[in-house]
DNA sequence: TTACATAATGTTATATTATAACAATTCAAA
DNA sequence: TTTGAATTGTTATAATATAACATTATGTAA
């Protein structure tokens, strides 16, 4: 369990425009959206960024360096995130499958080694774009 | 199978350093050290990657922004890949597990989705750094 | 061989993503 | 109420990646 903290001003505007959008967004386009209610910087974003992808408010999609709000309400989500990406329309899905996870969190390398975090993108095409 | 096509010389000696090195390389630290060699622009190192990794010679590590060279033999190995990544030494390791990209090449979504690509990150600590 | 298509290269410029450094402010806990 | 940690504001710059266009090499089929 967490401790809730409250979000800050910025983080609290820039976690509610991801939020609402139904895509993943990127950094200079919430600088963007937010210029209007006094975040300037790109500075200002990053880190209201940093600060949600870390107590895992939101998910940074790496090979799309784009962000998405966290619906999943599991505590382990910031350390085990799976998506699924549609290569024609870009759309992001979080995976949230029991098996799936048990799995990667149980997974032990060769040497037995067992990881403390994963992320796992998955591609292909959405039902739309089929 | 593929047909093997044969490297030109910009992707030969990219291919070369990025195999020849024990950790990640990032794009431009390649190029710095290939300029010795006449390659002088981003967009030829780039260029070399893309092909490079499109043939499944080397891999991209999206958290890290660098390439490794792929030692995996399968044929696959393009379209389903795994790494596990020590957060302290940055380490970066190929994972070669039958059982895990079984798993993972048939796991299907809550809609029953398939997908024909994944890529796969773990982080921990590696064992020189625990 | 010639000519055609395709891929790769070279080059300049620029777009996109992200962090360094430092000063000022806020805010909760001791 | 002070003090320490987190957050914010700001300017500048670093790091990552692509656009656009001209040129050169390579493979393939007539």
């Amino acid at each position: 369990m967490h401790k809730e903290h409250p979000l800050t001003k910025n983080q609290q505007i820039i976690f509610d425009l991801i939020d609402k959008s139904p895509e993943p967004m990127k950094a200079y386009s919430i600088l963007f959206s937010v210029q209007k209610k006094g975040i300037k910087a790109p500075l200002q974003v990053y880190r209201a960024l940093d600060k949600l992808v870390e107590i895992g408010k939101i998910h940074k999609i790496e090979s799309r360096n784009a962000f998405i709000a966290c619906h999943n309400s599991s505590c382990q989500v910031s350390k085990a995130t799976a998506f699924s990406i549609c290569e024609i329309c870009e759309k992001v899905t979080e995976i949230s499958s029991t098996g799936l996870s048990k799995y990667l969190a149980n997974f032990k390398d060769k040497d037995g080694m067992k990881y403390s975090k994963y992320n796992l993108e998955f591609f292909g095409l959405c039902k739309k774009c089929r």
